[in-house]
DNA sequence: ATAATTTTTTAGACAAGACTAAAAATATTT
DNA sequence: AAATATTTTTAGTCTTGTCTAAAAAATTAT
């Protein structure tokens, strides 16, 4: 089981990845989660000897397939809860990412199964990513710029690694929503 | 704003002066945190600073107004997630109480009260417990005896302090739930 | 290749929240 | 009312997760 904090920095990990391939450097991973390197380095300490991730000083890291898979079911919770917020609760798209952060944490797996059901298994989020499935496997988003974009196709956030409230609205602002024409 | 741990002893002692009064002794809430006298002293002077609650040394504690609608607003949380659980994600009602108490500490006003309109606005939980509003009023319970039931009336877990799932499902086996006649 | 810079790690400290053991206050018996 | 028992508090320790400052390693520039 991990705390909170060792799944905020799995968490972090497994983006980074997403982004950037593999060794990521302490310095990223502090950067991500607003904290300190040398914090950073301790919890990454705690986080190898727990198996989930490989670390070698002076290195980065690198998640292991069980550290991928417990991220990525994090992900899962964080994405689902999203759905759920926007289409049952009134959400907009710009204000799920907050309580998203807090809804991911919840352990529980018959609560993540049952929501997945009652939202009848979605396999985007509001923002157009990706769910993972509860063993951590999903469809890899096609990367491309906004210009390359064909016809009544879906636009997708990506590179909006940061996902600002300000930027969101912006996107808003200029009619550009998920499943929008271009 | 409260950290998790504070939250969980408000809730305590809220539940704690329903019972029986107030004036709530170290040791019942110690009891009912399973954790030791010692660590409740500690964590009873940091909300006394708080303003949520009025210590005495070796006189036990009583709530101050905020401290009661602070804890009141915990258990509604507490409970609308109950409803949610059972109406929405085919739970059964003793399998709720520790997801809840997971989801009791998400913080955002809008999600609580979003839920409680995708509810339809519930008064009660799926035990039949009064669900406060968001001023942490709440129509107090009516604690008779079991023998005591009138026909037709809802049936409600009254002194049932602890809602342990071996209780809740010797109960369920008799026959008795909620909304049964008598 | 050596110097300067940046990154990362180590060492030591701190706050929150819990614990144990012992002291102090309160309650209960006799 | 004194003795005993119980409850509560204090004092000191531990763990988790963080921080700062300094040391060590790696990178970049000259």
């Amino acid at each position: 089981m991990f705390t909170l904090s060792e799944e905020n920095y799995l968490k972090a990990i497994f983006h980074l990845e997403m982004m950037s391939g593999t060794g990521i450097s302490t310095n990223a991973i502090a950067s991500k989660l607003e904290t300190k390197a040398s914090s950073v380095t301790d919890m990454v300490k705690k986080l190898a000897e727990k198996q989930v991730l490989v670390y070698k000083k002076y290195q980065g890291v690198s998640l292991t397939k069980s550290g991928k898979t417990t991220a990525a079911r994090i992900v899962r919770k964080h994405r689902l809860w999203e759905v759920f917020l926007v289409e049952k609760l009134n959400f907009s798209w710009d204000e799920v990412h907050d309580v998203a952060e807090q809804l991911e944490h919840i352990k529980s797996p018959k609560l993540t199964r049952e929501l997945d059901a009652f939202l009848g298994f979605p396999k985007t989020d509001p923002h157009g990513d990706p769910i993972p499935d509860h063993e951590g496997r999903f469809d890899s988003v096609e990367k491309r710029l906004l210009s390359s974009l064909k016809e009544n196709e879906v636009g997708v956030c990506v590179g909006v690694d940061d996902s600002s409230s300000n930027f969101l609205q912006y996107l808003d602002k200029n009619g550009i929503s998920l499943g929008e024409k271009i």
